[in-house]
DNA sequence: CGGCGATGTTACGTTCCTGAAACAAATTTT
DNA sequence: AAAATTTGTTTCAGGAACGTAACATCGCCG
């Protein structure tokens, strides 16, 4: 469970320390500054996702790291102050930070900032570690197959006209792609739960028929859903997520 | 200068009115909601940046609306509340608001806290420019959907004369344009009360039929709403922004 | 209170999906 | 090689899902 890497930069040890292990439980990887100089070089060395900044510092002004950071990286900002001073909330927030917090606060309340900026920080990193969640995947024939709308394009952007049955099955197959399927798991994994299955069953076998006869998938040797007689079925090669 | 628009749901008439004033002056566009329904009104038909919410509103939990917002656009969310109270500050965040302002505040810092939440935001849309910030919709077969006078244009310029329980459900298959929406989303989406669905509920296939006729689109290939049988319906095409 | 328009409900016709049956083809077993 | 098993493919009927008309209901406005 890595939830992500905080910097706080604190210089008062106490509020460190419980930072530190509140965080730490809390699933995140937690670098620790308590002065500026250290802070840029954990700035510099590491990928940081979101930074506590205290903005009272022995060697300087927090403001300058919010400068820093804005334009090395795009880590969430926010500024832990011991001032209710509302100009100097209007300026971090105008220079960039995300987020402003008076102390003392609750960790529980910390917690749930870094949370929401987190969120909205990885709103806006949309390509990069999308497992099974993305939208459209490309087949190993070239076919697009989206989920949003249901539907196979083909590589001249006709649409294969799949029926809801026939397109659960292809998604079954392309999300578990060179592994194998039996019957009864894709029986089960294209409809809602409630269905019995019975061994002797053909109904798989004949959407499997329907299917590749629509994607245009006849036995010809580099053949997208392989047949593994007494097995079941697979869809095999590379699937590439868009 | 057009900043963003911004919808305040707030039930108290005077901050209302100053917060109206104050952000209006700021540039933004004000959308002004003081209860659930009409917020609902505002959020199904506009296209919001940022919603300031009051949790304590005449009709209902502003909680609800959270939920909405987050599952039916991605405006940013800030919570002004009077009570200063973690557990609800974390609650709010847990459900997806940006922040949470504790009433009272300064002008400045609520707006500061306004552009901080923009400018994430505005980091997470650059590459779709999609369609949620325009009041007029070119939809694929050339009629004109227009929000701010409810009415649909066909390119004679003769008015569909939709009923607004028509216009709703195009309107929400507009902005999801090319994505299967199941009879439920529809349903829910469509009626600013809570209303429960029925799985058998035939309420959504009446009223598209009745857009359909309206609009012309019998079932000839190239059809705008699209039937996707056992899921929802679905608008699809190229959708412009005027 | 009564008409009117919008919306939901019921009912029925239609379309289209689906799985069973049946047979052919392929593969394995005897 | 023949039999047995498994899979591919076609046909067909049942039924689920959908389209739509007709009717019922609700709310609104005079």
């Amino acid at each position: 469970m890595h939830k992500g890497t905080i910097l706080s930069v604190e210089d008062d040890e106490h509020l460190q320390f419980v930072l530190s292990e509140y965080l730490t439980d809390d699933g995140y990887n937690v670098l620790l500054a308590r002065d500026v100089r250290s802070a840029q070089e954990h700035i510099a060395n590491s990928a940081i996702n979101v930074v506590l900044l205290d903005l009272v510092l022995p060697d300087g002004d927090g403001l300058n790291l919010i400068t820093l950071l804005k334009s090395s990286c795009s880590a969430g900002i926010i500024v832990l102050s011991g001032k209710n001073d509302t100009t100097e909330k209007v300026v971090c927030l105008e220079m960039g930070a995300d987020d402003y917090l008076t102390k003392p606060f609750e960790m529980r309340e910390m917690s749930a900032r870094i949370k929401a900026v987190m969120r909205r920080l990885e709103a806006q990193t949309p390509p990069p570690p999308s497992n099974e969640l993305s939208e459209k995947l490309r087949l190993p024939n070239g076919w697009i197959l989206d989920r949003s709308c249901y539907q196979v394009f083909d590589p001249e952007a006709r649409s294969a006209e799949l029926t809801t049955g026939e397109f659960r099955l292809l998604n079954v197959l392309a999300q578990s792609a060179n592994r194998v399927l039996s019957r009864e798991q894709l029986f089960e994994l294209t409809r809602e739960g409630n269905a019995a299955f019975d061994v002797y069953d053909r109904a798989v076998d004949i959407q499997i028929a329907r299917l590749r006869k629509k994607i245009g998938d006849v036995q010809k040797p580099p053949q997208l859903i392989r047949t593994i007689r007494g097995v079941g079925y697979m869809l095999c090669g590379q699937i590439d997520t868009l």
